[in-house]
DNA sequence: ACAATGTCCCGAAACGTATTGGTTTTGGTT
DNA sequence: AACCAAAACCAATACGTTTCGGGACATTGT
């Protein structure tokens, strides 16, 4: 006995409240928004109007007169990674506390795909949208597709000069400097790198991070231990493969993030070697299974959630006309020393 | 020199572009709603116009007016279960095929967050959702905050008769009576089951899949081998405790969703364990990074993307008003044997 | 007694779009 | 030349809210 005979049953709107209350839209709006005059008796009249005709506010109505959704988006590029579902959180929770809504976008490493979502939450009129932006997207793309809309960049940043609100992330370079620091200080000599493309700034620096480590013990590098994936297992798998198949094979591997730091795992799993006997692996980004794995996998973690935490307050800060406590953009990582790395075997 | 100064640009409206491509805001409309007549010429003026300002289409008065938003939404209890996201994934892709847009929400396995989210994306009058309950989520109290919003459940379902569209998702008893069927084919005689709360009518199923495969192996069921979890790691790894500590210790242990076998794994690692020789462990749902573990484990798998897919199909096949083709709600599962499940060692 | 405040409420206008019904233009036929 | 159908366009309205400028009435100060 779905009631369908009659066509589906329009929403109830603010007026069939006034006409039930018998009062008029506006003190009904000002109700709603509790500010301004109204009696206690008119308020509890408005209640039960309420809720008896289950009135359920329009947002659009309300964004369209209001021309400010109280929405912010968030796009990231793949969701399955436990590190940007932290860092969704974060940004998620922040919002909650400052009464902001946010929309998810899972761009999937996909310009095209980031594009769309981008372009739907800007017909939303969402007030603002912290992006991380997919490795294929070129830097100026987004910003035609966006208009004037206030963004902060989380995690990766654009390469080109683009105009943005903030920028949070980790010091990409430092990290990876002190990772491979401490891979040398194991008496690694030999190293491979898999690193993402380098149109994203983060990889980039990542890299640079680790040349300027490999530098400073002034050891010889050597480019072909240098593998360019594009931060999913597969590329991972791949390209611990192209090290581990060559010549002379690396004594450890370093994986700027954490799927291609699977990836290589699975590959050394499949050729069967022993790690970190053989083969020492070090990760980018924690997360909550990493010890389930043999060996327990050693990498650099980053905050997660605060980096949402914080660009999310940035955006809402900018949106709001705050001006935004200057906050470091750079956050610290933390070296988690577990199994997967251990001194290479003598010759 | 962000252009500040002067307040905030505000955004191109429908009207701006009628004046520069020297239309009426109709003809505007019509073009981009790109039917009725206009003229070739009249359409490129339009289009360069809307180029040239930068014109975005807001879609708050264009839902306001249509009484249609074409958007759909998702809730789902955890966005760090893989499942969930496949599960979303396969939304997604269904209602992009259909244009739709989708918005995701994360209850977090609390129905304080699932409300406020079911809430949200009907204030945003999204034209029906696809629900995943949270566990402590109570049936009844859902329709209140949605209105008769059309909603098909997927993967978990209300104890209590609600109304709603369809549901979808596999047949649970079967699931969990045929993986029960495994061990006891293995020769396993005392299993233990973490299971979740049974007010959940999945968990409830898989439970009684378990017990109807036992029974019908004739062996007596001792109920302190059940055990009722929430469906996360922590739980799981209590459970497990639980039960591997007990006397006399099961030699099997089978969990009914991936996140509590997560937990068990740690616990029976924890313990110092050989698995699966010493204790055999089932889970539920498959994830990418399963084979990544030591040991691979054997899984009841579900076709996540596939459940996701047809309650969108289901979902927006109502809102349009055609009539559903009859597809079998309950989906067939798969039994994933990888290493994690072996005999039991002879007393 | 009168003005000056307060309190409580209301009508009307606007936000940006799609649609409805009408008006003008076009081009072809008698 | 007169007419007509179709093609191309437009003005006005409604969608559901919030806000602004008041109005009616009660309370207070002088």
């Amino acid at each position: 006995m779905r009631s369908k005979a009659k066509g589906v049953r329009r929403h109830v709107t603010i007026r069939e409240v006034a006409k039930a209350a018998g009062a008029s839209v506006s003190t009904i709006s000002a109700a709603l928004n509790n500010s301004d005059y109204v009696s206690a008796d008119m308020r509890s009249r408005i209640e039960v109007a309420i809720k008896t005709l289950k009135y359920c506010p329009n947002d659009l109505a309300r964004g369209l007169r209001l021309q400010k959704t109280h929405s912010i988006a968030i796009v990231v590029p793949d969701l399955s990674n436990n590190f940007y579902i932290e860092l969704v959180r974060g940004v998620k929770d922040y919002s909650a506390s400052a009464s902001y809504t946010v929309l998810i976008g899972d761009s999937r490493e996909s310009w095209e795909e980031e594009r769309n979502y981008l372009d739907s939450f800007h017909r939303r009129r969402v007030d603002g949208v912290v992006r991380v932006p997919a490795m294929n997207a070129v830097g100026g793309k987004a910003r035609a597709v966006l208009g004037n809309l206030p963004v902060v960049y989380a995690d990766r940043h654009p390469r080109e000069r683009d105009t943005y609100i903030g920028r949070v992330g980790v010091d990409n370079m430092q990290a990876a400097e002190s990772a491979t620091s401490y891979l040398l200080s194991l008496g690694h000599r030999d190293i491979g790198i898999i690193t993402g493309d380098a149109s994203s700034g983060t990889s980039r620096d990542r890299l640079q991070g680790f040349i300027s480590a490999i530098r400073s013990a002034k050891i010889r590098l050597d480019r072909s231990t240098i593998q360019t994936g594009h931060n999913d297992m597969e590329s991972g798998h791949f390209h611990a493969m192209q090290l581990l198949t060559r010549g002379q094979r690396p004594t450890a591997i370093f994986c700027t993030n954490n799927m291609m730091a699977l990836g290589a795992l699975a590959a050394i799993q499949e050729i069967g070697l022993a790690c970190p006997e053989e083969i020492s692996l070090l990760g980018f980004d924690d997360f909550y299974w990493a010890t389930l794995l043999r060996p327990r996998l050693t990498v650099v973690r980053q905050p997660a959630r605060e980096i949402g935490m914080i660009a999310a307050r940035i955006l809402i800060d900018h949106i709001e006309g705050r001006v935004s406590i200057p906050t470091p953009a750079l956050l610290k990582t933390q070296l988690v020393v577990r199994d997967s790395c251990c001194p290479p075997k003598k010759m």
